[in-house]
RNA sequence: GCCGAUGUAGCUCAGCGGUAGAGCACUUCCUUGGUAAGGAAGAGGUCAUGGGUUCAAUUCCCAUCAUUGGCUCCA
């Protein structure tokens, strides 16, 4: 007998060699037709595997996170078994779960594949899937799995059996398909009852450019029909609050051809939004005592020899502009740090004037490849929120703190309300990637994470995702259909004041090196735009929405009146418009409701001879008649709560 | 940059080996209308660009450019 210890606690006993899918039927019927895998002394097991000896057994269903990793994985099996039957001679890759489903990178040869095969290839797995196959575990020796796979010609498993220790190796079955395979696996193929391919791209194998190119297709599978409609519901929501669709519609910004891809244009519109961001932070970074600069377009070639980037990053700048008689050259200036160095060496300073924060709304330009290009999220222009501040090192975690301060703020005044943060440390593997010296590495590490302690937020920490000059911080927001965006950064830096070598004067009168903090709470204007306007489907908070109202008069009759309302409403904070067309109402208000324009005021006989205006709400309706000043006061209380 | 898909009117999209269509938007006229589309007429396209095949190409083929889904990268 052995015992077997569950998550509550409790310990219970069972003949050895008793599965998890057993120990589940000892508990209840239902949960042992809900079992996917287990997690057997912290590691992922299947159902189906005896367990030999004492051990703590976590049961893991389709609510798990790992139960639908199980699910998927084994869907990414069950797919391959289709291509298989469907196209033999396919040779397979790898087939790992992802976040949201699953994808296999496979071979086809001289076949071509497209979208036009999913069709056939869903139909399959429906079918294969129906014959509720077991999922078999086979453990073998790394001679016997090199000979099984180079009979089946498939050299991609081959080649990763290469690098598995002996004696580790297990293959998966199921049906007539047998894969390389760690596992684990759900007990049978009947788990999958719905099943959609999302689409086929192109994916080197490894991951390398000079290895041959595979077809990944990706797709998603689910135990209920129902939870598959749910799930393509939220792509279909996702694709209407697309802000390439909405920043079009809405006419936020564009892009031309002629002036350049990935160069984002804002139409007025845009403009208003974003400088209300814009003077949104400014007002909140005064108030933390940072300073606002302003620097140029461009740099000296020098100026990024000496900061680093020249060197990492000179083949991702635009071809530098060079000058016709010195024979300079200069860079479109691919960050701001490095001009806030040199205005920080404009004077010299004492330790009593630090912190120094330098603020700037920097455009910057980079060289992203093509292919990396998309919407607002990924451009070769774009204005960073950029601070840089120069302190003591024993204030960095003060600092620090107050930055994480002032993320959250943001955050919260624009309703994201959901955050994670990351942090990022360097790889200790591999720690030539990175420059700076190991003391200032484990100062700057040491510093995030008890700032982040500190101020109790919830963070996952990351080896080797640190940036080459310094760890970082790194703020994730979910919006409102779950989905996660990475926004703010706050980032340590001892590399850039010892290659400009700045320096202060501290109170034993030596010369002493200040350290960096770089940060960006939107991360970009373009990108935090692009965020908030899937965050919120365009239907911005007020504060920040460019036009708060809209006029409807009822006819040209009314227009007078019109007029001087929209007058009297324009000279406060709020701003509006007014919809003088020779249009009827019902078509006016419709037009401003598509527009998601928040107030409709909308003007007849009854509110000129009333002295009133009817107001409706964007979504809502017809909130009844008010005076001017009645609703100019209310939008402004509105305006005001929201915001802070 | 690489692989796949796409590119037709300002927008959203049909269509086709015989030099183009809808809806919306736009212009003009009629209509003066009370809470999500009033009516009529008109104007608008080198069918992304450049080659090729063909008697004939917007349509088929190739290249380029751009968009897009991925891969890779991200100061």
């Amino acid at each position: 007998m052995i015992n077997i210890t569950l998550p509550d606690g409790s310990v219970r006993e069972y003949e050895s060699g008793i599965t998890s899918f057993q120990i589940a039927q000892s508990i209840s019927e239902g949960l042992a037709r809900n079992v996917l895998a287990a997690e057997v002394n912290g590691v992922v097991w299947d159902s189906t595997r005896p367990i030999e000896a004492d051990a703590t057994v976590r049961l893991i269903t389709w609510n798990d996170d790992l139960g639908k990793a199980t699910f998927w994985h084994s869907s990414a099996h069950l797919m391959a078994e289709a291509l298989e039957a469907l196209y033999p001679g396919t040779k397979f890759g790898i087939g790992p779960a992802i976040e949201t489903g699953f994808y296999y990178d496979v071979d086809f040869g001289d076949k071509e594949f497209s979208s036009d095969n999913f069709k056939e290839i869903e139909d399959k797995i429906i079918e294969l899937a129906r014959k509720k196959s077991e999922f078999i575990r086979t453990p073998i020796s790394k001679a016997n799995a090199v000979e099984f796979f180079t009979e089946k010609g498939d050299e991609y498993k081959l080649d990763l059996i290469k690098d598995l220790p002996d004696g580790s190796i297990t293959l998966y079955s199921q049906g007539n398909f047998t894969d390389l395979c760690r596992g684990p696996h759900i007990p049978n193929t009947g788990f999958i009852k719905a099943v959609k391919l999302m689409n086929v791209a192109g994916a080197y194998w490894r991951g390398d450019e000079s290895r041959k190119q595979l077809t990944r297709i990706y797709g998603v599978t689910y135990p209920k029909q129902s939870e598959l409609t749910d799930y393509l519901k939220l792509i279909e929501e996702a694709k209407k609050r697309d802000h390439r669709k909405l920043g079009k519609e809405l006419e936020l910004f564009m892009f031309s051809e002629k002036v350049g891809m990935g160069l984002p244009m804002w139409l007025p519109k845009g403009a208003a939004l974003r400088e209300k961001l814009v003077n949104f932070l400014q007002k909140a970074q005064a108030k933390s005592g940072y300073q606002q600069v302003v620097t140029p377009h461009i740099g000296n070639k020098n100026l990024y020899v000496t900061s680093g980037h020249y060197e990492k990053y000179g083949a991702d700048s635009f071809q530098p502009i060079k000058t016709p008689q010195e024979g300079e050259e200069f860079f479109l200036k691919p960050m701001n740090c490095p001009h806030h160095c040199e205005m920080y060496k404009f004077k010299p300073h004492s330790y009593k004037d630090l912190p120094i924060r330098f603020a700037e709304f920097g455009t910057v330009y980079r060289y992203e490849q093509s292919g990396e290009l998309h919407g607002l999220t990924r451009v070769r222009g774009f204005t960073q929120d950029d601070a840089h501040l120069f302190c003591r090192p024993d204030q960095v975690k003060e600092e620090f703190k107050k930055v994480i301060d002032l993320v959250l703020y943001v955050f919260k005044a624009l309703g994201f309300n959901e955050y994670t943060a990351q942090i990022s440390l360097r790889d200790p593997a591999n720690k030539t990637k990175y420059i700076g010296t190991d003391e200032n590495w484990a100062l700057a590490e040491s510093a995030i994470i008890e700032a982040a302690a500190e101020k109790e937020l919830s963070t996952v920490v990351v080896l080797g995702e640190a940036a080459f000059y310094g760890p970082k911080l790194d703020f994730m927001v979910r919006d409102a259909l779950g989905r996660k965006w990475q926004l703010g950064t706050i980032q340590v830096d001892y590399n850039l004041p010892e290659r400009f070598e700045l320096e202060y004067t501290g109170s034993d009168n030596l010369k002493h090196r200040p350290v960096m903090i770089h940060r960006a709470p939107f991360g970009s204007m373009e990108r935090f735009v692009a965020v908030l306007i899937e965050h919120c489907a365009g239907n911005f908070p007020l504060w920040l929405t460019p036009d708060q109202f809209i006029i409807l008069p009822i006819s040209e009759k009314y227009e007078e009146y019109a007029n001087k309302v929209l007058e009297s409403l324009n000279n406060s904070d709020i701003r509006g418009l007014i919809d003088l067309r020779d249009e009827k109402i019902g078509r006016k208000i419709r037009d401003a409701e598509m527009k998601k324009i928040p107030y409709m005021l909308i003007i007849g006989e009854k509110e000129m001879s009333e002295g009133l205006v009817s107001v409706r709400k964007h979504g809502e309706g017809d909130l009844g008649s008010m005076t001017s000043e009645a609703f100019e006061k209310q939008l402004l209380t509105e305006v005001t709560i929201n915001k802070y």
